[in-house]
DNA sequence: AGCACGCCGACT
DNA sequence: GTCGGCGTGCTC
């Protein structure tokens, strides 16, 4: 037998797929050692043939088994020529992706315990005889030890000394025996909770798996009850066998959602997130690959869970940032989803309250089916949200970071015992400029987003083209200086807030405050149990936490996200508004936020602060067509690196060059395309480059290939180049 | 990724 | 004359 091996090594001239001769039985997916030039490294069988196109004197012979199983299903064998294609990712690239990375690095130690039993001829009367008489605890040992009994080895050597208990193994009356255990992460008692859907609810649950072979759109709004939807779902999947998988954000897998689940399915749910350890990761991922769990659940990469049967895939939250791989080997999870849902025969489901654009048109189109929970399950109505102009406080003298409004209700919150919730919205570390008396924002002439202010040269640039802007002086439209720009950390929110508050428990919880996983969960106790409380915190406060007490949630700095200068800019406003203001008002008391603002009149408030997703998309997918953006168009961002400068700079012309020749070809077809220094123009002392290219659709698989080819021919050792599909971070 | 082959500069 | 620089090319 022959079989073909992609060897795994991470180079795009061995990215192709090699023979070798099988001499003992293997099957694809198996990871094999073979000899590759002077060396022997690992492999992957992807298929077995009866013959080579190659002379048999030029081929080798596997030389073993890694694994006495596949590590690969023939489920992600099938999809990877997919894969290659759609993300343009080499073959190994894949392999990486459907395995745990601790089984590659061979760190993944199974956990062994070891146990003790008395031996058959264990006599502890006898025994006792022939020890010392103040050797009690040697004593105690051998007189509590119960034939036919097994004890975990280190529980004994707890209680009674491991040197006593390694001289009675050592004169054989305990014999050792040691046992792979899985290293799963505390499983919380299943309670069968029968949770009875509303109609709405139960005819979307019906209308998906009447649809089964489709990609469903459920769009409901905040406390529509989407999670229950997903449990009668999986649920049902479940009972004919199959398998689910459920992915939620990286920073939504909160111990609330995870309590939920296994709550309600025990130990059929495998976790698969950040925060485990590597032992216990490795081990979920055994017991899903084993059969031993049904259900997955984690982050982006749970997607390549190794279930078998699938019945269901669900991205909750499928708006989120997250599900895009921003670093190699790339990836849209939505798109993996679909591909392991085609081949399951298994619907998909994307959730959200506020749909990507991408996803709602494509529903409006009929490729998905969209399905829709307008109501809260509990009828409550949404929280009120009012606007705050920023501009109109400092004209009155209020220069703090918050609005009356907002000490007003603080005060008032406070007062009712109850707790608020202070959001911020910080994005990346460049900012843009804003005059404090107008809110004018500087952006750019050629393609209307804000600028970013460059610390190293003191200019504002444009991401999106070349045009760099003189520093202001003064605000062009009302000739203030009050201009700032920078972003309001949290701390400093605190600080002010204590000025304010002094007798009041504040916390904080951002980056820096939720290093490891427990901070986060200690966090969100102490803040669940304090009244009056405030928290302050960025993105992490949003995602999924329900705190019945919460009165108040004041957004500090709507602004940040919306003039950063991303054409997304907007909808991550709107969803972000969107997701914090759901804070407020949970159980059975009234939400207030208070949203903060300089440009109080933008679009995206106005349709926000009323909850009009449909409002806010009609006008938002209407200015991306006439602007000629995304998903009307596709931005390809061409990254140039290099230790040396003249050696990213000179790659950089020459691809750029080729681009504008073959821009000519295709006339009309390629709206945009320039080449410029990154606006991080270098990182750990390499010097970054880009080329942004924007075309439309029709020809864009066409198009791709030959970016794909000009990169790849400029592609030496001296700089690395990455290729980036509608990148939203610029840096 | 590695390792060999191969073609030009500074040395015992 | 040789030792060694790392550019180029191949690995079933």
């Amino acid at each position: 037998m022959i079989a073909e091996v992609i060897v795994d090594i991470t180079n795009d001239q061995v990215d192709k797929v090699f023979d070798y001769i099988a001499l003992f039985d293997t099957v694809p997916g198996q990871r094999v050692n073979v000899p590759f030039g002077k060396r022997i490294i690992e492999g992957y069988v992807l298929r077995l043939k009866e013959s080579s196109d190659l002379a048999p004197k030029l081929l080798k012979s596997i030389i073993s088994a890694k694994d006495d199983y596949p590590v690969i299903l023939p489920e992600f064998l099938a999809i990877t020529p997919q894969m290659i294609k759609l993300f343009h990712l080499r073959n190994i690239d894949c392999m990486r992706l459907y395995i745990p990375a601790q089984l590659r690095s061979g760190r993944a130690k199974p956990l062994y315990i070891r146990y003790v039993t008395p031996s058959a001829d264990f006599n502890p009367d006898e025994m006792l005889l022939s020890v010392r008489k103040n050797a009690t605890k040697l004593q105690s040992l051998i007189s509590n030890l119960i034939i036919g009994e097994s004890y975990p080895q280190a529980e004994l050597n707890k209680k009674y000394g491991a040197n006593n208990v390694q001289k009675l193994i050592d004169v054989g009356a305990l014999v050792q025996t040691t046992v792979n255990k899985l290293r799963a992460p505390k499983v919380i008692e299943r309670q069968d909770k029968k949770v009875t859907l509303t109609q709405a609810q139960q005819s979307v649950v019906d209308g998906i798996l009447s649809q089964r072979e489709r990609v469903h759109l459920l769009f409901g709004v905040t406390g529509s009850g989407k999670t229950e939807v997903y449990m009668h779902i999986i649920d049902a999947v479940l009972k004919e066998g199959k398998t689910a998988i459920l992915l939620v954000p990286e920073i939504g897998l909160t111990p609330q959602v995870l309590s939920t689940f296994m709550a309600r399915f025990g130990e059929e749910v495998a976790i698969l997130h950040s925060g485990l350890s590597n032992g216990e990761r490795f081990d979920e991922w055994q017991r899903l690959r084993t059969g031993l769990a049904h259900i997955a659940i984690g982050a982006r990469s749970a997607i390549f869970a190794p279930l078998k049967d699938l019945g269901v895939i669900i991205l909750d939250e499928e708006h989120d940032p997250s599900y895009k791989a921003e670093s190699n080997p790339r990836y849209t999870t939505h798109e993996v989803a679909i591909l392991r849902g085609q081949y399951n025969h298994c619907p998909v489901i994307f959730g959200s309250a506020t749909p990507s654009l991408e996803s709602f048109t494509k529903a409006k189109n009929g490729e998905y089916i969209l399905h829709s929970l307008p109501n809260r399950a509990n009828s409550k109505a949404m929280p009120v949200i009012k606007i705050v102009n920023m501009c109109d406080e400092v004209r009155s003298g209020n220069t703090s970071i918050f609005s009356r409004d907002l000490l007003e209700e603080l005060d008032k919150c406070i007062l009712e015992k109850n707790q608020a919730m202070l959001f911020l919205n910080r994005r990346g570390f460049s900012s843009y400029m804003i005059c404090r008396e107008c809110g004018y924002v500087a952006k750019c002439q050629d393609c209307d987003v804000s600028l970013v202010y460059h610390k190293e040269d003191n200019e504002l640039k444009c991401h999106y083209c070349h045009r760099r802007y003189k520093m202001l002086d003064a605000c062009p439209k009302c000739g203030s200086t009050y201009l700032r720009m920078g972003a309001i950390g949290t701390q400093k929110v605190v600080e002010e807030l204590r000025q304010h508050f002094p007798d009041v428990t504040i916390l904080r919880m951002d980056f820096d405050t939720t290093k490891n996983k427990n901070d986060l969960n200690n966090l969100l106790e102490t803040f669940g149990k304090t009244r009056p409380c405030i928290l302050v915190g960025t993105q992490m406060i949003a995602k999924g936490h329900d705190f019945p007490n919460v009165t108040l949630v004041g957004i500090v700095n709507a602004d940040m996200g919306l003039h950063f200068s991303d054409f997304r800019a907007p909808e991550r406003t709107f969803q972000l508004i969107t997701q914090v203001a759901g804070r407020a008002g949970r159980a059975d008391k009234e939400g207030r936020v208070i949203l903060q603002t300089y440009t109080p009149r933008n679009y995206v408030y106005h349709f926000a602060s009323n909850y009009d997703y449909l409002g806010f998309y009609k006008k938002e997918i209407n200015l991306r067509e006439v602007t000629a953006f995304p998903p009307f168009t596709k931005i390809i961002r061409v990254l140039v690196v290099s230790p040396d400068q003249m050696e990213a700079h000179s790659a950089t012309k020459r691809m750029f060059d080729e681009f504008v020749t073959y821009k000519k070809q295709l006339p009309g077809e390629v709206l945009y395309c320039k080449a410029m220094a990154s606006p991080v123009s270098r990182v750990e002392n390499r010097f970054r480059y880009q080329i942004i290219l924007r075309f439309k659709l029709e020809h864009q698989q066409e198009i791709l290939d030959k970016i794909y080819q000009i990169v790849a021919q400029d592609s030496h050792q001296k700089c690395s180049v990455f290729v980036e599909t509608n990148p939203s971070n610029m840096s």
